[in-house]
RNA sequence: GGGCCCGUGGCCUAGCCUGGAUAAGGCGGCGGCCUCCUAAGCCGCAGAUCCCCGGUUCAAAUCCGGGCGGGCCCGCCA
């Protein structure tokens, strides 16, 4: 098996370049079809270099220039000021690609060369509140993330990280034990937003105007970490509650995990001494003497070229109870594989799915290895992330480490003054303390509305379960691309009204498009015209759509690599939206069925395209629909 | 004070890693296209000092340096 052609053509033209005597050759896609599929711009360093015309040194080359027998590549021209351009055979090529496509899609989406062995850490919210759409983000990307690696090949693990041992938990605790709260939501009010928006609220404004409040809640703080007291107890039992409530949304979100890792059993099973005792071995930890914090342990920054800058991090309070830097250094050496302490899992039912949960009376699953950890985490975690990164390295924990980090999501004014807050700025920070937040589910529903009132009105036969069920997916995928279209270095601004779009650069515009698609294929099934056959050839020259929708296709093996190289995501959501942008432009003008001598060829290209951006929008967690 | 991120038509974004041929898409504006595979679409028009200055280069939105503007981080919180 040689591989998507599209490689094995970048191949041929780069050695072909070197045996004209172009050293070390790049070769890049030409920006246009007119330049032809590829291009290399060699012939400009090597003018630089030789102080020859390059116009000149590339048509040298080209009189040197042989493509093996029977390449796909049939043309190969000088472009001014210097190019090397090669124009292939499109309707070979187009024979080439969509053949190769109908026979093994999923071979367009294999990296070869990536890693086998990954862990997603994603979501990890704390259990004490619904997920808002900053929390979102982090799960769409997460998930994204751990279908791109396993569509590449490798084995993931997808972990949620259960923080059910911190203050957060506390402040919920102090809600019910003492102001009152029952543990049952108001009729009609799911768990997880009864204890964010009524629970956590008023607990908060309490301690504010109350010290005796705020000094309970750091009492139930300390008796929260204590195993066996009522407090810890307690704190397990809301967290799960919580955490009910919150898989909801993430699976409808299409988010599934492997493995939920809760805090409380990263330091009772001893994962944490085994850090601290190898960090100590390490050197990499002290005892501090004296100075503000005196009697902590502290991880010794000094020869971090950066963070040496600023104050060393503590890792064991004076007290002795660990600080969240410190189980996060214990559990990422876990994830990469690195510990010899175990944790232990159970397979509990919550809320009718099975899910394979921390627990120290579980089993164990084995020992594992990964050659990449990915940790998505906001960027305001960059810090105490580089000191986790730092830590692995200098215990010689081998392996990548990543921190996928992104920028929060902020409100506009608009938005934010909906939710009855009166705004600064442009930008407004989300607050859960002030209840200046989206949850995802609102937004989801909104969104689901919107689209329920669209296709009603576009589908009056349909039945109103047909509606809703499309309506959710359609609200899914808008959801989703509307989180994963912003590059992650980017802060998002949402807006409300904004979000609810359905129509141009948004997930229903790549859902249609494979809605069209289908929607011939099977126009086409019910007509009899035949099976979409793998090796048709077009009868003539394509038409620039065509061609168009060739190339991008083509590429596809190209883009699958450079994302799981870089994790860049965005790279994948920019291909399926152009992918999708050429496969409109070629419906609307390309005929299919009734085509005649063009329509088996063309059949198969909508094959084909049927094949490819269905399982990006898989991979992006988009769902598919035949009819919308 | 130290560090990180962002700055692209009126607005929201892509392109920057890996420099290359007219800076791409959407929203909004104006004008078109449904006797033909779903118009959640397509086409056309108007609209850009790619924040500024300097450097490197045959070539800079892209790389380097310095500014300016916005955001974030530097806690015995998580």
């Amino acid at each position: 098996m040689e591989g998507p052609v599209i490689r094995r053509l970048i191949r041929e033209a780069s050695e072909a370049l070197e045996a004209a005597g172009l050293k070390d050759p790049k070769v890049t896609l030409t920006k246009s079809v007119k330049f032809g599929l590829l291009t290399s711009t060699s012939s400009f360093e090597e003018a630089r270099r030789t102080g020859v015309d390059p116009m000149e040194r590339a048509r040298s080359v080209l009189g040197q220039l042989r493509l093996p027998e029977g390449s796909l590549l049939e043309k190969v021209e000088a472009a001014p000021p210097g190019y090397i351009n090669f124009h292939p055979s499109w309707g070979e090529l187009a024979r080439a690609v969509v053949s190769e496509v109908l026979a093994a899609p999923d071979a367009y989406f294999r990296v070869e060369d990536g890693p086998r062995e990954v862990v997603v850490e994603h979501t990890s919210v704390n259990p004490n509140k619904a997920l808002h759409i900053g929390h979102a983000r982090n799960v769409c990307i997460g998930d994204t993330i751990a279908r791109v690696m396993r569509k590449a090949g490798a084995r993931v693990l997808v972990i949620n990280y259960v923080d059910d041992s911190g203050v957060q938990m506390a402040e919920l605790l102090l809600g019910f034990r003492l102001l009152g709260y029952p543990l049952e939501p108001r009729e009609g009010m799911r768990f997880d937003e009864y204890c964010g928006d009524v629970v956590y609220v008023e607990v908060n404004r309490r301690a504010e105007a109350d010290p005796e409040v705020e000094r309970q809640r750091r009492e139930i703080a300390r008796r929260i970490e204590q195993r066996g007291t009522e407090e810890f107890e307690q704190a397990r039992r809301v967290a799960l509650m919580v955490l009910r409530d919150q898989l909801k949304t993430t699976s409808r979100l299409g988010a599934t995990y492997d493995l939920l890792v809760r805090e409380s059993d990263v330091v009772v099973t001893g994962l944490w001494a085994e850090a601290f005792r190898r960090m100590k071995e390490a050197g990499l930890v002290r005892f501090v003497e004296e100075g503000p914090k005196k009697g902590c342990w502290v991880v010794d920054l000094s020869g971090h070229p950066v963070l040496s800058k600023e104050g060393d991090e503590v890792l064991v309070k004076s007290d002795g109870a660990t600080t969240y830097v410190a189980r996060d250094i214990a559990f990422a050496m876990w994830k990469m594989g690195a510990s010899e302490t175990r944790l232990l899992f159970r397979r509990i039912e919550l809320d009718g799915q099975t899910v394979t949960m921390s627990d120290v009376e579980g089993e164990d699953l084995g020992p594992f290895r990964s050659d990449l950890v990915v940790t998505v985490v906001d960027s305001r975690q960059r810090r105490p992330q580089e000191v986790v990164r730092y830590a692995l390295e200098r215990m010689g924990v081998k392996g990548r480490y990543v921190h996928y980090s992104y920028e929060p999501v902020a409100l506009s004014r608009r938005s934010a003054e909906l939710l009855g807050v009166k705004a600064e700025g442009e930008v407004v920070h989300m607050s859960g303390r002030r209840g200046l937040y989206f949850k995802a589910e609102e937004v989801l529903d909104k969104l689901k509305e919107v689209a329920a009132r669209e296709t009603r009105a576009r589908r009056p036969d349909w039945s109103e379960e047909k509606v809703r069920e499309v309506a959710e997916a359609l609200a899914v995928g808008a959801f989703r691309y509307g989180m994963l279209r912003i590059e992650s270095d980017r802060q998002i601004v949402f807006d409300l009204e904004e979000s609810l779009r359905l129509e141009g650069d948004t997930g229903p515009y790549l859902q249609y498009s494979v809605v069209r698609a289908r929607k011939i294929l099977q126009k086409a099934r019910e007509a009899g015209i035949g099976q979409i056959a793998p090796d048709r050839s077009p009868p003539a020259e394509l038409s620039e759509h065509e061609l168009q929708l060739v190339r991008e296709l083509a590429v596809t093996p190209l883009v699958m690599e450079e994302v799981v190289r870089t994790l860049y995501i965005r790279s994948l959501v920019t291909h399926a939206r152009n992918l999708a942008m050429r496969f409109n432009e070629f419906y609307e003008r390309c005929p299919v069925i009734g085509s005649g001598e063009w329509e088996g060829f063309r059949l198969s290209l909508v094959g084909a395209y049927d094949r490819i951006e269905s399982r990006l929008l898989e991979l992006l967690g988009i769902p598919v629909l035949d009819e919308i």
